[in-house]
DNA sequence: GTAAAAGGTAAGGGTAATGCACTTTT
DNA sequence: CAAAAGTGCATTACCCTTACCTTTTA
């Protein structure tokens, strides 16, 4: 069999009455079938382009997907690309349109970012009240009004929350601080190793007003101030830390 | 005949790599 | 000083999982 034969029987889609699907979970048992039918489908395509997207291919898909919406094994026939990547570039880009906003947030976007992250979350609980809430960001961008799309939205809101874990990192005192160090230092000498898991650290601390990241940043910025850090190891680090505190 | 399994599609979730403006180092 | 190397940030290209439907199989 030649790669194209290969990659036509992947996307026959006729439900042949052979055995290939079988014999490839045979070689990753571990994968599941779906997880396995997914991964092969885009390592074998058959369309002509991915990537690389012109002005006028964006026009076209934007008149396709409002003609058959949410058709994408259509749309991508119609274009000659994978109905994923279509349904990608439509959601992350062509969607908002001329509408889509580009480069710095203003203060009144980030406000907007806010209350609408916080209405699906708080919707996500009237619906699924004993799970982890999940933010929609398909639905958050719909409820921008379209100004950024989806993955804008995700970026903006992760950035805030690293900038309030940054600050609130500020604020930790010396004496959890030193807490922190003499603790990293006993769970070095005890596993060995560099990795930490920060939210196991943070729940075992009496106050248990910090958290996992929060320690984390704490620690990544004491560990920036000693000198030539970038080639110490953690221990070493927090050997030095120890001393001068 | 029927329940379970598999193929197939769309909608949900996401990250790695890149480009760019800017600063620092050589 | 210029060039190279590093950095922080937003964007871009691409990837993974789940839900649900239809068809096949045991």
């Amino acid at each position: 069999m030649t790669r194209e034969d290969i990659c036509k029987r992947i996307w026959a889609n006729e439900r042949k009455k052979d055995d290939f699907w079988e014999s490839l979970q045979k070689v990753l048992p571990e994968r599941t079938r779906a997880s396995l039918y997914k991964h092969v489908r885009r390592s074998y395509h058959i369309f002509k382009q991915r990537g690389k997207w012109t002005p006028a291919d964006d026009a076209k898909l934007a008149e396709l997907a409002s003609q058959m919406e949410g058709q994408w094994k259509l749309i991508g026939q119609e274009l000659c690309r994978m109905p994923e990547d279509c349904r990608d570039r439509w959601r992350n880009y062509v969607k908002c349109g001329d509408q889509r906003k580009q480069h710095k947030w203003t203060f009144q976007e980030e406000e907007k970012l806010r209350s609408v992250v916080h209405r699906s979350l708080s919707e996500q609980r009237l619906i699924y009240p004993h799970a982890e809430p999940i933010i929609n960001w398909t639905l958050v961008s719909e409820w921008m009004g379209g100004t950024r799309s989806r993955i804008q939205c995700r970026y903006k809101w992760n950035k805030i929350l690293k900038r309030e874990t940054n600050a609130r990192a500020r604020t930790i005192d010396t004496e959890t601080k030193s807490w922190m160090l003499s603790r990293l230092k006993m769970i070095y000498e005890k596993d060995g190793k560099d990795e930490i898991d920060w939210d196991t650290l943070a729940s075992i601390h009496e106050d248990n007003s910090w958290t996992g990241p929060e320690l984390k940043k704490c620690f990544e910025k004491m560990a920036s101030t000693v000198e030539d850090y970038k080639n110490k190891s953690f221990v070493e680090i927090v050997d030095i830390l120890n001393d001068s505190l």
